[in-house]
DNA sequence: ATTGATTTTTAGACCGTGCTAACATTTTTA
DNA sequence: TAAAAATGTTAGCACGGTCTAAAAATCAAT
């Protein structure tokens, strides 16, 4: 049995390993900067879940989950994307609302609830960010398509998926009329700073490097 | 903001306060028994909860709810039904499976969750073992009836109520068909030991005083 | 390849919640 | 009412998870 911190840092190793921009290796200080704690205290969790079996991790070196681990981290990422679709589709909560009670939500400790919970919610593929849940058994496919901040100039795109960044960011983009499925033309990108101009139903709008990097299109 | 193992010890004060059979005064061993814990450790939490002026307490003296204490711990006791609720109702948990996970579920801090919770659960009044739900402003009923130990003989009762004991109790009454809402009828009443016979439906059982004392009826 | 910057680990401390053992108080009972 | 039993408290320790300060290892840049 885990406890939820130890949960936590699983959680993180694993959206460190699949995040596109990162070469998929977590150091230590990456990780601590992930969970809000300071990289010494990372380091003590990561002998505890080594003695685990857990995590792959010599001092020193970079961290991966081991087997196990990352099948632990994906059922953990499992129950947080199914209570984000339960608090969505059934309580209506918001867009920005779902992440942080989901985040408490997936540590509740019930084989029965979470399986009980999907058959509930109709077995959904995505959570209301659009992002897959994985399946009981581990599957996930991760296609995580382009970021906006890699489209051609002049073409169209649907936005499929946003990068649950908290939300702060996730307002930001309800605030621009920016959301799962709305359809884009790209305009123009700047080059001096990344930024890039849409083209969304009537109105254009201009978002930074930084953000067309968490938003996901086809 | 209160931890779980403070919120645990709010409710099982109110538990204690509001049980029959005891005065309603309780005591550290008392609380201790009933959390699982010794009765130093208890001790130590009680002068932790004084401090937050949640429990009226002075060494050696019998312990009780502040107010604010009190509220506190109903809302506790609401999320708790709620949850319940929602397994047995909508993830078709059984009786006495519920409990476990709702002592989890209790604990997720959020208003809007448990307001919405309701809300889709459509206001109910009673869990799944006949007990009130309290109302969001703290408000409860606590009409326990009275319990079979202290029907008489040769009078029909239906049963609306069983205290939550955990599953062995649950499935043991289970398997004798007495549930919510079963309908009886008090055959004898052995002095020596306090034990009931039950007429229900065709067949006839007999229950230990222990086991009547937790079941209410009207 | 050496130096300097960055990353990571170690050592020692703290807080929350639990424990045991010993002591103090209250209650019961003879 | 005095002794015995039950109840409750104190003191000191342990463990998980966190911190800071300082040391060690690795990486980057000249």
């Amino acid at each position: 049995m885990l406890s939820s911190t130890e949960e936590n840092y699983l959680k993180a190793l694993l959206r460190i390993a699949t995040e596109k921009d990162g070469n998929g290796e977590a150091g230590t200080n990456q990780l601590a900067l992930k969970l809000n704690v300071k990289p010494a205290t990372a380091t003590d969790m990561l002998k505890k879940l080594k003695e685990k079996g857990l995590v792959e991790y010599q001092k020193y070196k970079k961290i991966s989950l081991t087997d196990t681990g990352r099948a632990l981290a994906t059922g953990i990422i499992r129950k947080h994307r199914l209570w984000e679709t339960f608090l969505f589709k059934k309580l209506g909560f918001s867009w920005d609302e779902v992440h942080d009670v989901a985040e408490q939500l997936e540590h509740i400790q019930s084989d029965k609830l979470v399986e009980q919970l999907d058959n509930f919610l109709g077995y959904p593929q995505f959570d209301p960010h659009g992002d897959m849940i994985p399946r009981a058994n581990g599957e996930l496919k991760s296609d995580k398509s382009v970021t906006l901040a890699e489209t051609l100039v002049g073409t169209q795109y649907t936005i499929v998926s946003v990068t649950d960044n908290g939300p702060d960011f996730l307002q930001y983009l309800s605030q621009l009329k920016l959301g799962i499925q709305s359809v884009i033309h790209v305009l123009t990108r700047f080059d001096f700073d990344g930024s890039v101009v849409l083209k969304l139903h009537d109105h254009e709008v201009t978002v930074s490097k930084k953000v067309a990097e968490n938003i996901y299109v086809v």
